[in-house]
DNA sequence: CTTTTGGGGAGCTCGT
DNA sequence: GACGAGCTCCCCAAAA
């Protein structure tokens, strides 16, 4: 089966790019099946848009090389080869904080005192590009909140630390859920949660199997009394539709920013 | 049956 | 304090 050959092909790259970072060497043990539904999942959807809507040439402008340099480089896959519009870094540090990924996938525990923690997995634009083996996140029941009686505490004050890439917060404004989206598209440790379809068009798309965590991480962003769900964040989302920035698309998970809310996100990252 | 999608509507937090 | 924006949270129903 064809299908099943690039699903290897896929997989076999993933690897590759996340053991140039911090795996190398490790006991695969500790990268199980990395990201295999979702790579097929990815694939899947992918092989029905991504044919079709294909730029061939010179596609990213600022590291167009790349594109075709996979083997041992194989670092920017999934969106790179089609997007032709975002152009940002994957270059995978070679420092690499395993440990940031290491607690991000597990079921967010809402701690009060990892803060620190997510405040680069999810900014870090430097972060390694693999995928977060969180294979085993299917425990991915978050207990319900603990009613954590220290919020402003750790909370407060590194709120402005939070948007640094995107929004300069110079004054205090919350940033809002498609801005977040749209941030957690331009980082790589979030593939396996959401990713383009065609960023040129603004579309992306949930894994379904993780989108809970995106959520999560959603919810935690505001700091929300309860844990954030997809079904919830969906729910904002679709809020979007009737204000403009975000339209659902006919596909499973699929949506599409706003050619202009797309045209000021891309603005707010790149030329601040 | 499960997952997704979609919408009603009350409630809450912020900024003005 | 009132008010609007932007969700948040819960619920239900229909479609896939």
């Amino acid at each position: 089966m064809l299908a099943e050959m690039e699903t290897m092909a896929y997989v076999t790259e993933i690897r590759l790019s996340g053991v140039r970072g911090a795996w190398n060497g490790v006991a695969p043990s500790s990268c199980p099946e990395v990201d295999l539904e979702v790579i097929e999942e990815y694939l899947q959807e992918h092989s029905l848009e991504v044919q079709p809507a294909h730029i061939p040439a010179s596609p990213l402008s600022t590291m167009g090389q790349q594109t075709h340099t996979h083997s041992h480089q194989g670092t920017r896959i999934i969106e790179n080869s089609w997007s032709g519009q975002h152009a940002y870094e994957w270059h995978c540090g070679s420092h690499t904080p395993n440990k940031e990924y290491e607690e991000q996938a597990p079921p967010l525990a809402w701690p009060s005192s990892h803060d620190n923690q997510w405040d680069h997995v999810a900014f870090s634009y430097e972060a390694p590009a693999y995928i977060d083996s969180d294979s085993q996140s299917s425990s991915s029941q978050y207990q319900e909140y603990q009613d954590s009686p220290s919020p402003s505490s750790d909370r407060g004050g590194r709120e402005d630390r939070d948007i640094l890439p995107l929004a300069p917060l110079s004054g205090k404004r919350k940033e809002r859920l498609f801005q977040f989206l749209f941030e957690m598209l331009q980082t790589p440790s979030m593939r396996s949660c959401i990713w383009w379809v065609q960023s040129s068009a603004g579309t992306f798309q949930f894994s379904s199997q993780n989108k809970e965590r995106l959520a999560q991480l959603w919810g935690r962003r505001k700091g929300n009394r309860k844990p954030m769900t997809y079904q919830k964040m969906a729910r904002a989302l679709r809020n979007y539709s009737r204000t403009g920035e975000i339209q659902k698309v006919k596909r499973k998970l699929t949506y599409r920013f706003d050619e202009k809310t797309l045209r000021g996100l891309q603005g707010d990252s790149n030329t601040v």
